[in-house]
DNA sequence: TCGGGTATGTTGCCGTTGTCAACATTGGGA
DNA sequence: TCCCAATGTTGACAACGGCAACATACCCGA
């Protein structure tokens, strides 16, 4: 919002890179409005641009849609790996990614339901959005042995925290946990996955 | 379909029952066609009924789709009952919670994204709606030992099968599985729920 | 330099949806 | 029996996704 190009204001016909604004403005009418409120039309109205010009950039709703949801598992893959990236032990590192990945969920809320929920239709359609995910879920996986076992351990661990993530800022566990508290996703991480063990994974070999 | 009323066909200006009939018109919809084509126009068109009817039954589109998320819940909370009843011990009991929470999600997969997903914003503002995701909650809590070590192991396990079923029906982690399997919600659940331990939880008190 | 083709953006339009206001019908209680 | 409140209908409005036809401007080759 504070990096809008000068030429927004002198351009005559053709806008640059609409393609990308076009998104930031989805992005701003998630953040500031939810998924309900996020029209074609209204990001349009926003990138100041007529009603129809997105669809020169993208086919769909659903592309705009799929196009801002890749952008979240970005997001969410750099959040990770910086987590990760902060720890030494392997121990460590996973909590600093499950407690990443909830404190992406938490803060970005409405970009977090829109990559996992069903407003963007037939995913697979989006080769963009699957590669991203797959990216984001190879953080994950690269924390565990190699191996079917490692593999398993790996659909385990994002299960639980994707699980925890989604019941959190769906506001199903909240009277759960102690109230008022001003959200430690470390705490949080530690409190509950405590109860994962993947020791069992590690035995047959090594990171 | 076929347990149609008689009397649909001879009614003259009222109904008898048009909120159930229009709380399972939106459901045929859901399954038939996705989240996507369930509108409230569809649903009274399916009933039989003008376009403005449901007003009289439901304030608004979100309520409709509340009671029909609050019926899943009802239906989720059933099966994970008919679960728990078929096993003896403890540890089985879990198993078959977990895998009845997982066929139910991939039986019900429109239904399921409804139950937890953004089609209706703000939740708590319907009450039913609550009472029945409580419930269902309670049937997995009521496994646990009582106490916050037990509810904490209860959230820990709803988070990792809710997060193993959400993954499951977006097609996130079927590459991953054994793909052509016929999908066996009871191994799926071992081969994943292995990673799990809540014997911390246990030794601290009994069921 | 210039001319045209193509990428990009606009205008006008259509069918559908959620929702409101005003009106119609009916069944049940006084 | 009669009337009122519950229930259902008609008509309308704005917003939406999406199509077709048209306008503009940038770029590339002659």
């Amino acid at each position: 919002m504070s990096t809008s190009n000068a030429k927004t204001s002198v351009r005559s016909y053709h806008h640059g890179d609409l393609r990308a604004e076009l998104i930031r403005s989805a992005q701003v009418l998630l953040e500031r409005e939810g998924v309900t409120k996020l029209s074609l039309r209204a990001a349009a109205r926003l990138a100041g641009v007529s009603q129809t010009a997105p669809y020169r950039h993208f086919t769909d709703k659903a592309a705009l849609l799929a196009a801002v949801a890749a952008v979240g598992f970005r997001g969410l893959a750099a959040a990770m790996r910086r987590g990760a990236a902060r720890a030494g032990s392997a121990e460590k590192r996973m909590l600093e990614i499950g407690s990443a990945y909830l404190a992406f969920a938490v803060e970005n809320s409405a970009v977090f339901r829109l990559m996992f929920g069903s407003e963007i239709p037939d995913k697979a359609a989006h080769p963009e959005l699957r590669w991203a995910a797959e990216d984001a879920f190879a953080v994950l996986a690269g924390e565990m042995p190699a191996g079917p076992d490692g593999s398993d351990a790996a659909i385990a661990a994002w299960s639980f925290v994707h699980g925890l993530a989604t019941l959190l800022i769906d506001g199903q566990i909240r009277s759960e946990m102690s109230a008022g508290a001003p959200f430690d996703p470390v705490a949080l991480t530690r409190r509950f996955g405590r109860f994962l063990d993947f020791s069992k994974a590690r035995v047959g070999r090594q990171t």
